[in-house]
DNA sequence: CGATTGACTTCTC
DNA sequence: CGAGAAGCCAATC
């Protein structure tokens, strides 16, 4: 199982961790793992994870709330799901994110 | 092993 | 207010 470095397997827990319902985003999981600045890396884990680990990666957003992905790709997805699992893009969410908070 | 890329974020002009 | 550039760090080529 462990065969990524400390940030990877810590960003995989994060998001393995992230609440029905709720959302992240890529700077907060960065900063939760300890880089601040390591947002794209959460990204780009999220992007190779998801194929061989089951993440809620739909749960991980922009920190504008708003899907990182264009709709062309699997944004329309990530959106269906969220919308699933009860999530809202009002920007009364987003700005708890800005807070540093879950989302509903 | 060196160079490139990327589901981002933030600062600067 | 809007567009552009820089920064970060791991995975991939």
């Amino acid at each position: 199982v462990t065969a990524y470095s400390p940030f990877t397997e810590v960003v995989l827990k994060i998001i393995k961790q992230i609440p029905y319902g709720h959302v992240m985003s890529y700077g907060q999981i960065a900063l939760s793992a300890g880089h601040p600045r390591g947002a794209r890396q959460v990204a780009r884990l999220l992007h190779s994870m998801t194929q061989k680990h089951d993440l809620p990666w739909h749960r991980v957003v922009r920190k504008d709330g708003q899907i990182a992905l264009s709709m062309g790709q699997g944004g329309s997805v990530q959106k269906a799901l969220l919308l699933q699992e009860g999530v809202t893009f009002k920007a009364e969410d987003i700005v708890d994110i800005q807070q540093h908070r879950f989302v509903l």
